[in-house]
DNA sequence: CCTGATGTTCGATCAGCGTCGAACACGATG
DNA sequence: CATCGTGTTCGACGCTGATCGAACATCAGG
């Protein structure tokens, strides 16, 4: 549930973003794969439309270091929490890097479920 | 002991070097520091001249995954086990990364003692 | 040949992280 | 208001990885 009141969605601004938890939180092969999934395709997609193999609060866990680490930014749109790539932030901060995951990230399929 | 005949310095070759085992590898403090110490130091440097905080074996450890994940080559030198990044194949397979890396690296300061 | 310097290997330990199920929270829908 | 869909949170568990000390292997030098 996208806890609006109780859980702020916290994440770094864009000079708090540091390459170590960056590499942490990628190197992480279901966290790989959701970012190359994320990546190629086109505008923002809901936790549940990946399709992961883990549980849903596995899931849920893998978002949230995603999300603390600055990979993407997540919002709620009512009972969905979407996430997108901070693209312009890690090219930004890390030119190259975000290419560098997406081209070789691609090996890790993860399917995406519907639009 | 750089075991000679014993056990033989095995490495990936440029192509079979992965990103992930790049990530895993560069994702722990320690390794993180050693590969910015490296590239911040003209000529290789042996093992045992880094000054780490931890012990001989957990250096022996990470200067292992270092070199299996492709991302340091080593040689035996009399004694001495030298270590020299790859620089060429990282930018080849990887471009862009190696510089992140030591860009952002150089904050976990790993001194070097001696030439 | 003995000694010191340099690393590796081998167990053992310990903390952290990925994992799960169950319970809960919130919005949407009927 | 009741129900369903979507995520989060909370303990608990297990395994992997970082860590260490001790023993060993190899080379260099006296």
């Amino acid at each position: 549930m996208p806890s609006r009141n109780a859980n702020p969605i916290e994440q770094p601004t864009v000079e708090n973003i540091d390459l170590s938890s960056i590499l942490v939180a990628l190197s992480e092969p279901v966290r790989l794969g959701i970012v190359a999934a994320l990546a190629s395709h086109d505008g923002d997609v809901a936790c549940g439309t990946f399709d992961l193999p883990v549980a849903k609060s596995t899931s849920s866990h893998h978002f949230k270091v995603l999300r603390e680490s600055g990979v993407m930014h997540q919002y709620d749109e009512g009972t969905r929490r979407l996430n997108r790539l901070r693209r312009a932030d890690l090219d930004a901060r890390f030119p190259g890097l975000l290419d560098l995951i997406i081209a070789e990230g691609r090996q890790v399929v993860v399917p995406i479920i519907g639009p």
